[in-house]
DNA sequence: TGTCTGACTTGAAACGATTCAAATTGCTGG
DNA sequence: CCAGCAATTTGAATCGTTTCAAGTCAGACA
C-alpha cells in the first residue's frame, strides 16, 4: 500500500524511448537544439515521458543551469492587512511566469530579516521582492544583493542607490485626493492624523495635503494636526488613531472631519468617535488611505484613497522578471522606480457638511 | 562595481583550510562522523568557512541527501481573512525548524491546485500543508502524496483515509458556545444563518447549536433558519449574510439576535441590520465565528467564537515535521486528526435582551 | 568508389554537496 | 621489529540534469 514510488528520472525516459538522456533533455526543454530533432523522435520521447509520469527535478536542473525557478518574497509583517492583496498580486504574477515564491515574514525584526535573507540565498532564489510597508529598520543589506546578481524590488519603500527597483503609490497625489474630497464636501475644520515620522509615506502624503490646502487657501489649524508615534507593530495604527482622536475630542476643539494617515488609523478614529457618541458620517466624516480589504466590509464602510495593491505586487514581479531575463541574456538593464496612481473610493464614512453641524 | 561575486563552494573552504571536501562537509554539518574529527581541525575549517563567507548550496545538498529543507504551503484563497493568521502560524513554526515555505494559492480552482501540486513536487518539498477553509473541490489528489512519501496535513478540512493529518477546530463545541452565549443573554428568538451545505464546518456547527437548544428546551423556529448558498468565493459570506438578513427583515419575522455562520457573514448581517435602522447590539445582537483579525477592529467589534488560527498553523507544522523525522529514521508513524478548542470572545455586537425589545 | 553534406543523436563532463569504505598515521604490546 | 589497533582523514562514487563538441549514417555528388 505505502510502497515507495521510485522517482522517474530522465534516464528512465531515455531508456523507455530508446534515446539518450541528452536527447530527452533537449526535447523536453525544447532547447535550441530541438530544431534538429526529428519530429518522430520528439513524439516518442514525449509519449514515454507522459506514460512514465516523468517530472523534472528542479534541484538537479538548477545545479546545471543555475535556474532555481524560485523567487524570494519577504514581507515585513503579514499581519498588516495591507499585505494580503499585495501578496496575492505577487503570487499571481509569479504563477504566470512559472516561478514559485518562497515566502518569508520578517516580523519587523532585523535579525529575522537577515536570517531569512541568508536562507533565501542558500536556496538561490533568482530574485527577491520585499514588501516593506511598515518598517523602521534600514535595509542597506538589500544593496548587496545586486552584487550577487540577484535582482530585487521593494514595494512601499525605496532603497537609496541604483541597485533595487521599487514600486510605490504616489503618496502626494493620494494626500491631495483625500483632502480634496473633504474640501468639496464642504469641510473646513479638519483634523489630521499624520503618519509616523520615520515612515517613508508620511512626508509625501502630508505634502500633498498641504499643497492642496494652499491651492484653495484652506487654513490648517496646527492644533488639529497630530502625528502617530513611531511604533513597531503594523497594527498599532488602530490604537494610535483611537488615542489621538480621543485626545482631540477631549480638547473640545471643533472639527467636522478626520483625515487619517491610513485605514487602520481611520478605524481607530471611528471607534473613538463612536464611543464619544459622535456619529460617523453624520457628525463627522473620516477618510482613510490604502483601501485594505476590510474597509469595504466595515460599518460604516470607509471612504479612502485606494492603493492598487494587487497591481503593485504584479508590477514588482514584472520588474524582477525583466531583470532575470536581462541577466540571462547578459543584456544591460537598469532598475526603475514606479509610482502608481491612487484613486479615491467614496463609501459611507464621509458626507457633505450640513451647515448646521459646523458649530 | 557590479562585478560578479563568485560563489564560494565547499571546495574553496577545503582548499583554504587544507583539508578535503569530505572533511569539510562532515564538520560543517556536524554529521555523525564529526565525532572522530580532531577539535583543531574543526576549528580551522569553521574559521575558513566564516572567513570566505561560505554558504551551503541548498540544491546541491538536496541532490545527494534528498532534503530540500522546503515545505509546500497551499492556501485555497488567501483573500479570506481567515488565512492570514494561519499563514503566520505556519511561517513561524517552519522558521523554528529551519524550513522554508513555498507559498501557493489555489484561488479555489482545481486546475490551479493541480498545477501547483505538480510544481511543488518538482521542487521536492519535504511536506505539504494545505489550508482549505473554504473549499468545494475534493482533494483526493492529496491521498496520492503519501505514496510519494510526502507527509501532508490539512487545516480546516479532512481527507478520508489514513494518509493525511488534519487540524480543525471543534466546530460542534463552537456552535454550542455561540448559542449558549446568546441564550444566557436572554435571547430566545434567534435567526440562524447556516453555512453552505458543502462546507465541512457547516454540519458540526449546526449540530452543536441543535444539541444546546435541545438541552435547554429552546425552540428553533425553522422559518428563522436560512442556509448560505454554495458559493465559490471565500468572501461571498459577506454578500450572503447581507442578503439573507435583508430577506429575514422583509418577512417581518421578529428576532432579537443573529447567529451567523462565520464572521464575514456576521458583518453582512450587521450591514443589513444597520441599513434597516436596526441598531446592533441595542436592538439585535450578532455573533460570528472564527475571530478573523478585522473582527476586533470593526465597529461594533464582533462577538465571536474564536478559532486559534495561529496555533492551528503551528500544529500543522509540528505534525508534518514529526512525519518528516519519522520518514528519515524509517520509524513507523501514523497520521493524527486534531480538534482544537474554540473560545468565546465577547465584544460589542451582543448584549442582554431588554425585556421591552422582545416585541 | 570515396568523400562530403546535412540531418540527427549522443558521450561525457560538469554543477556542489554527501557518504562510506578505505587509506593513512602513529602508537602499543608482544 | 612488526602486527594490530585507534584516531583521523579522504578518494571516489553518486544524486539528475544540461550542454557542447563530436559522433553516426544515409545519400548526393564527383
Amino acid at each position: 500500500m505505502s510502497g515507495k514510488v521510485k522517482m522517474v528520472t530522465m534516464r528512465d525516459v531515455a531508456q523507455a524511448s530508446g534515446f539518450s538522456p541528452a536527447t530527452v533533455s533537449i526535447v523536453l526543454n525544447n532547447a535550441p537544439l530541438a530544431r534538429y530533432i526529428a519530429p518522430a523522435t520528439k513524439k516518442r520521447i514525449e509519449d514515454a515521458a507522459k506514460k512514465l509520469g516523468y517530472r523534472p527535478n528542479a534541484m538537479a536542473r538548477f545545479l546545471r543551469s543555475r535556474r532555481s525557478q524560485t523567487v524570494g518574497v519577504m514581507i515585513f509583517d503579514i499581519t498588516d492587512p495591507f499585505c494580503t492583496p499585495v501578496l496575492r498580486g505577487i503570487e499571481n504574477a509569479l504563477y504566470q511566469s512559472s516561478y514559485v515564491p518562497i515566502f518569508t515574514d520578517a516580523h519587523n525584526q532585523r535579525a529575522r530579516f537577515e536570517r531569512y535573507l541568508e536562507m533565501l540565498l542558500e536556496h538561490h532564489v533568482e530574485a527577491l521582492i520585499v514588501v516593506a510597508n511598515w518598517l523602521f529598520v534600514d535595509i542597506q543589506l538589500l544593496a548587496d544583493l545586486s552584487k550577487r546578481n540577484i535582482t530585487a524590488a521593494t514595494i512601499g519603500w525605496e532603497v537609496p542607490g541604483d541597485s533595487v527597483s521599487s514600486v510605490m503609490v504616489d503618496n502626494e497625489a493620494g494626500g491631495r485626493l483625500a483632502l480634496e474630497h473633504l474640501y468639496h464636501l464642504g469641510h473646513r475644520r479638519i483634523a489630521f492624523i499624520r503618519g509616523p515620522k520615520m515612515l517613508i509615506d508620511s512626508g509625501p502624503r502630508w505634502r500633498g495635503i498641504q499643497k492642496f490646502a494652499h491651492s484653495v487657501a484652506l487654513e490648517i489649524d496646527p492644533s488639529l494636526v497630530v502625528q502617530l508615534p513611531d511604533e513597531l507593530e503594523a497594527n498599532s495604527g488602530f490604537e494610535g488613531g483611537y488615542r489621538i482622536t480621543e485626545e482631540l475630542l477631549e480638547r473640545k476643539k471643533k472639527f467636522t472631519a478626520v483625515l487619517a494617515f491610513d485605514d487602520l488609523t481611520a478605524f481607530g478614529a471611528i471607534r473613538a468617535l463612536t464611543k464619544a457618541s459622535v456619529k460617523v458620517p453624520d457628525q463627522c466624516s473620516v477618510v482613510g488611505f490604502d483601501d485594505v480589504p476590510l474597509s469595504a466590509l466595515a460599518a460604516p464602510s470607509l471612504t479612502t484613497v485606494r492603493q492598487p495593491l494587487e497591481a503593485m505586487g504584479n508590477m514588482a514581479v514584472n520588474l524582477v522578471v525583466e531583470g532575470i531575463k536581462a541577466g540571462l541574456e547578459k543584456r544591460d538593464w537598469s532598475i526603475s522606480r514606479h509610482k502608481m496612481t491612487p484613486e479615491l473610493v467614496i463609501r459611507d464614512s464621509t458626507r457633505t457638511m450640513l451647515s448646521a453641524a459646523d458649530d
